[in-house]
DNA sequence: GCGGCGACCTGTGCGC
DNA sequence: TGCGCACAGGTCGCCG
């Protein structure tokens, strides 16, 4: 999945094309993927005649606004958002079909199907999970050393783990933590009390660096992620280790291992992160 | 509270 | 060419 530029990179995109246009009917293909109203049959009902107002994001969530409620949308690992202007036959993998009064619709399409969607009343999306247990965006202004050393210092875990944890930190995924990591010079296992406050400074702020630098490049296009207006990120050009095992540390040279760290693939230089 | 694992799903790429 | 297997960007829930 997309991760936070990713996500930032399909909600500019379909600001652009479906802003103000007005839902004429729902069909969900895949019942389980809706999980609030858990009565798919309702979630449908509720948003014809709704327009979409605005569109927002909150760590790698989408947040569809809407006249009554609010859409809240997770792409997870596949999933992606197409935008036709005409009838378009469904595609095996799409799940949800928005049709707009105008002809147009947007499709949700997921190969893994491991996308959800959350429907809640206006101004409650934010008291309910998913969204309510989320930290700090890393490019918010509450993302800083201060915040972090307060988290790291009430956990015995590795720091990997506790920067993937979104109830720390919403928004870093599997890439960016090991380009974050890599770019501190912080081994991804290290006990999070041991690292000192400098080492700490250095992660957050590589950490909103890299973020920063992917949005601006429209996200990293790892195989299956694509924008809803198909264009693709740049950002994957500039990635120093993630999927490059074997390849040389533009640091030291050696070359990128890879291992894993809490059950997840993770690539270092074991000479340049300590 | 923590790590580890399976579950949720399908597709891809590899070795044989 | 075909088969079986490991693995994939995320998150949740269960177990010890």
């Amino acid at each position: 999945m997309p991760e936070l530029p990713e996500v930032d990179a399909v909600k500019e995109s379909l600001k652009k094309q479906i802003l103000n246009k007005t839902i004429r009917q729902v069909d969900v293909t895949w019942p389980s993927m809706v999980k609030h109203p858990e009565d798919r049959k309702r979630f449908e009902q509720m948003l014809v005649h709704q327009t979409i107002q605005d569109i927002d994001r909150k760590g790698k969530f989408l947040i569809f606004r809407l006249d009554d409620y609010a859409l809240v949308s997770h792409l997870r690992m596949e999933g992606k958002y197409f935008v036709y202007t005409e009838e378009e036959p469904k595609d095996k993998h799409t799940h949800v079909i928005f049709r707009f009064n105008d002809g147009s619709s947007l499709h949700y399409n997921d190969v893994r199907k491991f996308g959800t969607m959350h429907l809640f009343d206006n101004g409650r999306e934010h008291e309910e999970k998913p969204l309510s247990q989320l930290g700090p965006d890393p490019v918010e202004e509450h993302f800083t050393g201060e915040y972090m050393q307060k988290r790291l210092q009430k956990t015995t875990r590795r720091i990997k783990p506790v920067l993937l944890d979104q109830s720390v930190v919403a928004g870093f995924g599997n890439i960016y933590v090991d380009e974050t990591l890599y770019r501190a010079k912080i081994h991804p296992e290290r006990l999070s009390p041991s690292l000192s406050e400098e080492e700490v400074e250095r992660i957050v702020a590589e950490g909103k660096k890299v973020i920063r630098e992917a949005m601006e490049a429209g996200g990293s296009t790892i195989r299956s992620y694509a924008r809803s207006d198909g264009a693709q990120g740049e950002f994957q050009t500039r990635l120093f280790v993630y999927g490059k095992e074997g390849e040389p540390c533009p640091g030291c040279k050696r070359p990128i291992m890879k291992t894993k760290v809490g059950g997840r693939g993770t690539h270092l230089c074991y000479y340049c992160q300590e």
